[in-house]
DNA sequence: GTCTATAGCCTGATAGAC
DNA sequence: GTCTATCAGGCTATAGAC
């Protein structure tokens, strides 16, 4: 690596890749040490006293990457959403389009909403008042609107469900039943995963009773058989 | 008041009632003022010594009236507990009975708590981990789930909704949406009352899509049809 | 039932040496 | 990027005088 020889005062990119990589690290660890408190403690009880206790430093060093609770708060956030929006997005392609997608990625959404309770909490319920997200961290969730229309518009477009079911409100409703979800489930399951209890286990049903409020025009379905 | 002049030191009943009355408008007091600091601070947020700021008196004296601070929020979650079934009960005996009154006290119920939302919090979402609800503050939600599953069976008696609605089920689906358009309203409208907004205004639309998800069933609609 | 005093913790954040 | 030291508070809870 000549760069690396050439002068200490001025890397070379290998070295500042490797410096910013372990930087990186810490970063990433500090969050998983944050979740682990938040668990335990609340999403309101995080400290950053006790995090930085954990990582086995002293409380001002945590001050080198974040600037703020607040920005560690922020972190959490966008962590959560791109992992959340991730998760769906993956589920969705896995599975065939229309309603199965759409099925298959509310449950991988709860099924990592449940896996990863306090930023589920943070990104949901807003718990603490002090904190209130920044525009970037916020933005995932947008895409996640989308990735949730188009399914619907396949749906509907597939016959699957009644025109109304690609519209706006319609997501409302999906996403609203994903929440009611997991916040009952959060509430009195408190040790339960996805699938297992009275409210998770439900969740199949939900959806068929989502379809059943959707349902395709008797008009439509003769038109679609005269047309095959 | 004989009782009075007899003597001080064993007071009559009346004496005794007054003084049990002043001590339960302080303690109503505490919880009335827990309750705002929650909602600037967070549930989690709750201090024992902001209280007594707040009331006036110095932070030795709370313990006065509770023995810590988890019986302050035990005393918050059952006196939520109680007005809230309390406020239910009420709507469903103004209301048409069946699904006019399902709806209505459901309808009371999200009114409630998006009017409470600390209170709500605390009593849906488990914010203060260290925190578990004693078996006296949770008993009111045994006769909530009651209260509701005799409106379903109303319904279904009525012919209003299809015979699977008179279920533990259908009772849980029906507090599910309740609980997601509440924690929708909280988290993305958190200055809008019930009513206002995307999520808590789709309410009545929620619950004919609950409706749609039982029918009648025909030849039942028929028989009906056939004893008139 | 109120107070003062205090024990024994905790916190977020900053200054400045190394 | 790490540390020590420190500021300027905060907290729950108890002891004991009045």
């Amino acid at each position: 690596m000549s760069s690396e020889e050439i002068s200490t005062q001025s890397p070379g990119p290998q070295r500042i890749d490797r410096r910013a990589r372990r930087r990186q690290e810490t970063i990433e660890e500090i969050l998983d040490i944050a979740t682990d408190v938040m668990t335990e403690e609340g999403v309101n009880g995080l400290s950053l006293a006790e995090v930085a206790r954990r990582l086995g430093v002293q409380p001002p060093s945590i001050y080198k990457y974040f600037p703020s609770l607040m920005a560690i708060y922020d972190a959490l956030f966008r962590r959560g959403q791109v992992e959340h929006l991730e998760v769906m997005r993956q589920a969705m392609a896995e599975a065939e389009p229309g309603f199965a997608g759409l099925t298959a990625g509310l449950e991988a959404s709860g099924r990592w909403l449940l896996a990863n309770r306090p930023t589920a909490q943070l990104m949901f319920w807003r718990p603490v008042p002090s904190y209130e997200p920044s525009v970037e961290a916020f933005a995932p969730s947008v895409e996640m609107v989308v990735l949730q229309r188009a399914r619907l518009a396949e749906a509907v477009f597939a016959g699957q469900l009644g025109p109304e079911a690609d519209s706006e409100e319609a997501v409302y409703f999906v996403s609203t039943l994903i929440v009611g979800v997991l916040s009952q489930a959060m509430a009195n399951e408190p040790d339960l995963e996805w699938g297992k209890g009275r409210f998770t286990s439900t969740f199949p049903k939900l959806m068929m009773l989502f379809a059943a409020a959707y349902p395709v025009p008797t008009a439509a379905l003769e038109q679609r058989n005269g047309i095959r």
